[in-house]
DNA sequence: GAGCCTGTTCGGGC
DNA sequence: GGCCCGAACAGGCT
């Protein structure tokens, strides 16, 4: 389920491999997640190169390497990194690998709609485009002014899908959106424009707060969040809310399935 | 077998 | 141009 804190998870396993030097590549002949990378190029570039380190911005991740250039991730739906030992054979899904004589770095993918991209540079520095992405909400650039004249232009939105746009909440999903909204008190299918400055103060700081739990909680170590979260309660029909103690409602708003609590949220 | 799905992009309609 | 919706992507799971 890579959103945020998932996303921060897996790149740890890439970033467990920082230091090391790696002499092979290989991607799957057929797959669909490697669009932007050639084959051929990819071996011969990757005849030594060393991981420097791993970062990640919402549900972006970057690996850079000592020798210059950087490699580009997304998980997709469905997609994960493991490391595994040198000698790791390619399973099914798996659809692009580095090795060097330590570790294997593996992206998997059943569905497919995940991405690996290459990045050539020449500088060690970070990409312009990756320093310059819009702020993390859990991050303190991520300021309430911020916040509110980000959603200036935004008056007739609905709340669900607000959150989900990636240029405003890097990092939110389908499920951090629920959670956030259901804190907050609010009904996934409110208009921005409906909102009062106590209620809009409350998405903030919500929004904020489940980023920064989340990372702390699944981030760390992949453990599920307390039974008091909607998180836990949110995944099949019949679920009971933790707060009212009454049934949540499942149904889809701006396409996407959304929960929530009609006694909590109004 | 049918239906659902944690993400993103694209095209069409308004 | 903005916003919204549905479809498409592909396979696992219930």
């Amino acid at each position: 389920m890579p959103e945020l804190a998932e996303v921060f998870f897996n790149a740890s396993h890439w970033k467990a491999a920082q230091g090391e030097s790696f002499d092979f590549a290989w991607m799957h002949e057929k797959t669909r997640c490697c669009r932007l990378i050639d084959g051929r190029e990819l071996e011969s570039r990757f005849e030594k190169l060393t991981l420097s380190g791993g970062y990640t911005h919402g549900k972006r991740m970057l690996f850079a390497f000592r020798q210059g250039g950087f490699l580009e991730v997304h998980l997709g739906m469905t997609g994960s990194l493991l490391r595994a030992d040198s000698n790791y054979e390619e399973e099914r899904y798996d659809h692009f690998a580095l090795r060097s004589p330590h570790s294997t770095l593996v992206f998997r993918d059943p569905r497919q709609f995940g991405k690996v991209a290459w990045h050539s540079s020449r500088e060690e520095a970070l990409p312009d485009w990756w320093s310059s992405l819009p702020p993390e909400p859990q991050s303190e650039a991520f300021t309430f002014e911020r916040f509110e004249s980000m959603l200036e232009r935004r008056s007739g939105s609905l709340l669900k899908p607000l959150l989900l746009q990636q240029a405003l909440f890097p990092g939110v999903g389908n499920w951090m959106a629920d959670e956030i909204l259901w804190r907050a008190r609010l009904r996934p299918d409110r208009r921005l424009t409906s909102l009062d400055d106590v209620e809009r103060r409350q998405l903030y700081c919500k929004t904020k707060w489940v980023c920064e739990r989340a990372l702390e909680i699944i981030g760390k170590d992949y453990s599920d969040p307390p039974k008091s979260w909607l998180f836990q309660h949110r995944w099949k029909d019949g679920g009971i809310c933790p707060v009212s103690k009454k049934e949540l409602r499942r149904e889809t708003i701006g396409g996407r399935t959304s929960c929530w609590s009609p006694a909590v949220q109004v």
